[in-house]
RNA sequence: GGGCGCGUGGCGGAAUUGGUAGACGCGCUGGAUUUAGGUUCCAGUGGGGCAACCCAUCAGAGUUCGAGUCUCUGCGUGCCCACCA
């Protein structure tokens, strides 16, 4: 019997009421005095650029399933919102429009945030800030002075990385392949006095933690171990022939080929080329010539598919085992920065001095020799293996490995070498010469010279109205910022200019969410204690290296302060986001080929974008966005209002805490489709997975069994039925929220669904009456018998040998074997 | 060049511990309902064959009673680092 169904799901007037409601009764709001284990679930805070697209609508909608889901199995969860407010697309703008960098980003952040709150996001917004806010960055200031008193904030000149177009300097981590990470102009190299903060202080406990960190992607944890780059060797010293006060240092893991080594390889850039010059006057030209052709160059140009090439500097350097007299290069692939920016080339075992001696005509000198292997001939190639040593005076014959613990030692006694650590990566400077961001609490006096601000003067705030140009530093040029009072003798003095780098302020955000009020403090330490670390944190992979390193490091720091206690990683779990593609590309406002969220929740609603998000691809991975896709979504919302609207009217209570009582197959299937759902909700919870593609294609079955039972009308009592309509909304709130509270209130509950626990995946439920039971011939598949569940093997068999086909390939042959998985399988083997 | 992943229908994907390959969705085909359909519902949908069956998870080999899953080789593809001594 068909009935006519009378309303449709108007999912505009559903969604917004509900919206609406959850807002007024403050069905998100955290509490630290909840008994229930707790669990903090974060995203990693957007900068409010503007516009949202579906593409951030995959990650906030993942991490609000997940954060949902969480809640439901109950756990009182942690899960806030913010804006990482500071950065250069505010300053731009106002360069090119015109407009306050305040202003605008507060309105982005207004728009944001109205876009977030339309996907339907179960965020506690009473904890929500803004990096520019100065009740935050009052306490970047206040860390850096800490920092600052530990010694690992310091002022230095060094050689850094300075992009052209952004007017501004930038951390090695923002160079990526040598361009600079937000505008992509080649950046050059300049010397400048900036502050650094001393992360390398950190580097064995950075590399040694990742090993703690099981929740976190294998992909993250190499790519931070191949940035930090740590690398054992020994640094020791050449003599330079004929000039007594000039060493050159050189650092080398590969020690065991010191006799191999044919020249001495430095960096134009080296300090004691000077020394060298002066020593071999008649060199200075080339070298200089060399050198000023170097700095011509950008970074980009230096470091990629540039040839190696270089200049003798006349002086020779002497090989402290065998004495022998070896010319000394200036080349332009030995990196100024790493090391001690001069190697021992030894071409017959490195590729670079390898192509490098090829070049020049070098000599190259084999002293190594694969195991058990005679030298014949001359290399073609550098030989870069361990091996048995060769021409090495005391320790020819000795394997590479005893040989790099001997020379090592030898060197040590001899007073010129030691073993040492080296890492690849550097001191994170966190100066820039730009407006919008943390002004570094410092004061130059002429007297006292640096001095820091005390506490009780911060914030140093941000002056407003400020103009801003693009022309040099904007806080430099303001001379009611720039000119004060030395806080020691109360001279006038200056203030630092330059302001902090915005990976300063997400280094430390997520703990600032747990206390976020707090105007005493960064944060209570006692506050903290119980929702530290951050059990899932969920972002895209493009931070591997930049803010994943430095908040690790900011984590470290706070720990070894006290301030934070328990485990010494921030970040237990996390969560790579895959991409959103749209046309086989990124989707990105910079491609152009951006789908809006204002418009697509206009013309297919909040629900039906978040379960095409859901269940398209598991999270991780890159996801097609498709309209066909979120059209299936809707019809499945359609199919879900269709079958739940006839018991609108006939709401009656069902008890969803104990099984209904039902009899037939059809029924017991509908209420076990029911709990093959909880489960897989439950399991790609619990198991951390959050694989919920798979949850909602249950969910789909559970909802085509349901819209063929409920389009006739005798089954509209059906005690199965009934139990299916009613946990529905319970399957559905993680995933399609609006639709879940409307479909709970209009079945006759009073209180959000949201506040209801998932549903415990019951065995008998899951149970099936009978079992199919796959019978295989020599592997491959030849009968499937229905049995009853718990079948013993002797009766499977002889049930197999029933089969006609079975009988078939069995033929006249005996069985040989049979192999046999309760309730799976059988398998004969003849 | 080095490191780490990944290759399953027309498409997104499922198969969590080696045990029915292709769940679920999209698309497509046919049918029913409708004045109409860009609605809804039903059925079909990896390839071959009339059929019994055979073939099929990038290719090739191996381990195993049994391989999408484990091992090796090759090919393709993606990402990261690219002179780090």
């Amino acid at each position: 019997m068909l009935e006519e169904r009378s309303t449709t799901y108007d999912f505009h007037a559903i969604e917004s009421a509900w919206q609406e409601r959850w807002e007024r009764d403050r069905i998100y709001l955290t509490r630290d005095d909840d008994q229930r284990p707790k669990y903090y679930v974060l995203e990693m805070f957007p900068y409010p650029s503007g516009d949202l697209h579906v593409g951030h609508a995959k990650n906030y909608t993942f991490g609000d399933a997940l954060a949902r889901m969480m809640r439901m199995q109950g756990y009182n969860v942690l899960h806030p919102m913010g804006w990482d407010a500071f950065g250069l697309p505010a300053e731009n703008a106002a360069i090119q429009r015109g407009v306050d960098p305040d202003s605008w980003t507060r309105s982005n952040i207004a728009n944001m945030q109205r876009q977030i709150r339309l996907m339907g996001t179960g965020y506690d917004w009473t904890r929500e800030f803004a990096t520019c806010d100065p009740a935050y960055y009052k306490w970047n200031q206040w860390l850096f002075l800490r920092m600052y008193e530990k010694g690992l904030v310091y002022k230095r000149e060094a050689p850094v990385n300075w992009c052209p177009v952004d007017q501004t300097v930038l951390a090695n981590e923002q160079v990526e392949g040598g361009v600079c990470w937000r505008c992509g102009s080649p950046v050059e190299r300049r010397n400048l006095s900036q502050w650094f903060l001393k992360i390398t202080a950190y580097a064995d406990r950075l590399l040694q933690d990742l090993d703690l960190l099981e929740g976190w992607p294998e992909r993250i944890k190499v790519m931070q171990r191949n940035w930090i780059g740590r690398s054992e060797g020994v640094t020791f010293s050449f003599d330079v022939e004929g000039v007594a006060d000039a060493k050159i240092s050189v650092f080398t893991t590969r020690i065991d080929t010191l006799f191999g080594a044919t020249y001495v390889a430095i960096a134009a850039e080296h300090p004691v080329v000077e020394r060298l010059m002066q020593a071999a006057p008649k060199k200075r030209g080339v070298i200089e010539a060399f050198r000023d052709s170097l700095k011509s160059k950008s970074e980009l140009e230096r470091t990629s598919l540039m040839e190696k090439t270089g200049v003798f500097t006349g002086t020779y350097a002497i090989n402290p085992l065998s004495h022998e007299k070896i010319p000394i290069w200036v080349t332009n692939y030995v990196l100024a920065e790493y090391g001690t920016g001069a190697v021992m080339a030894v071409p017959a075992h490195d590729e670079r001095d390898f192509d490098f001696a090829k070049k020049h005509g070098l000599p190259i000198a084999q002293v190594i020799v694969p195991p058990g292997v005679q030298v014949d001939g001359p290399l073609t190639e550098a030989y870069v293996e361990d091996g048995r040593l060769i021409a090495s005076g005391d320790y020819t014959g000795m394997s590479s490995t005893r040989a790099r613990a001997a020379l090592a030692q030898r060197l040590e006694a001899m007073g010129i070498g030691k073993t040492t650590v080296n890492y690849r990566f550097r001191d994170w400077l966190i100066s820039r010469q730009r407006y919008w961001g943390t002004p570094i609490p410092i004061i130059y006096c002429p007297k006292d010279g640096e001095v820091p601000v005390p506490d009780d003067q911060l914030p140093v705030f941000l002056p407003a109205n400020v103009p801003i140009t693009g022309q040099g530093s904007p806080l430099a040029n303001d001379p009611s910022f720039i000119n004060t009072t030395c806080p020691k003798c109360g001279g006038p003095a200056r203030r630092e200019s330059d302001t902090m780098d915005t990976f300063f302020d997400s280094s430390w955000y997520y703990i600032r969410y747990i206390d976020p009020h707090n105007e005493r403090a960064p944060w209570d330490p006692a506050r903290v204690r119980p929702w530290m670390p951050v059990d899932q944190y969920i972002g895209g992979a493009e931070h591997a290296v930049l803010h994943l390193l430095y908040a690790r490091f900011f984590y470290k720091f706070f720990i070894d302060m006290g301030w934070c206690t328990g485990p010494p990683e921030p970040f237990t779990r996390l969560f790579n986001q895959g991409t959103l593609l749209y046309n086989g590309e990124k989707m990105s406002k910079s491609r152009g080929n951006v789908i809006g969220i204002d418009d697509t929740v206009e013309r297919h609603g909040v629900d039906a974008m978040r379960l095409f998000l859901l269940a398209a691809a598991p999270a991780e991975d890159a996801l097609p966005w498709t309209e066909e896709g979120i059209s299936g979504r809707v019809r499945f919302l359609a199919r879900v209002w269709r079958a739940s609207e006839p018991f609108f009217a006939r709401a009656k209570s069902v008890p969803l805490d104990r099984l209904p009582q039902v009899d037939g197959e059809a029924q017991r299937a509908i209420v076990r489709a029911v709990h093959v759902a909880l489960k897989s909700g439950a399991d790609e919870t619990n198991t951390r997975r959050f694989h919920f593609n798979t949850t909602t294609a249950r969910l789909d079955e559970l909802v085509n069994l349901l819209t063929a039972a409920t389009r006739d009308s005798r089954y509209w009592d059906d005690p199965a039925v009934l139990y299916a309509i009613h946990a529905l909304p319970i399957l559905l709130a993680p995933f399609a929220p609006h639709m879940a509270d409307e479909l709970w209130s209009r079945l006759g509950y009073a209180t959000s669904v949201h506040l209801e626990r998932w549903i415990e995946p019951d065995a008998a439920a899951l149970a099936v009456a009978e079992i199919t039971l796959v019978v295989q011939v020599n592997g491959k598949v030849r009968a499937r018998i229905q049995a009853e569940p718990g079948i013993d093997e002797d009766r499977a068999f002889s049930l197999a040998l029933a089969e006609k086909n079975v009988k078939d390939f069995v033929g006249e042959k005996s069985v040989r074997m049979r192999v046999y998985v309760q309730d799976k399988l059988l398998n004969l083997v003849v």
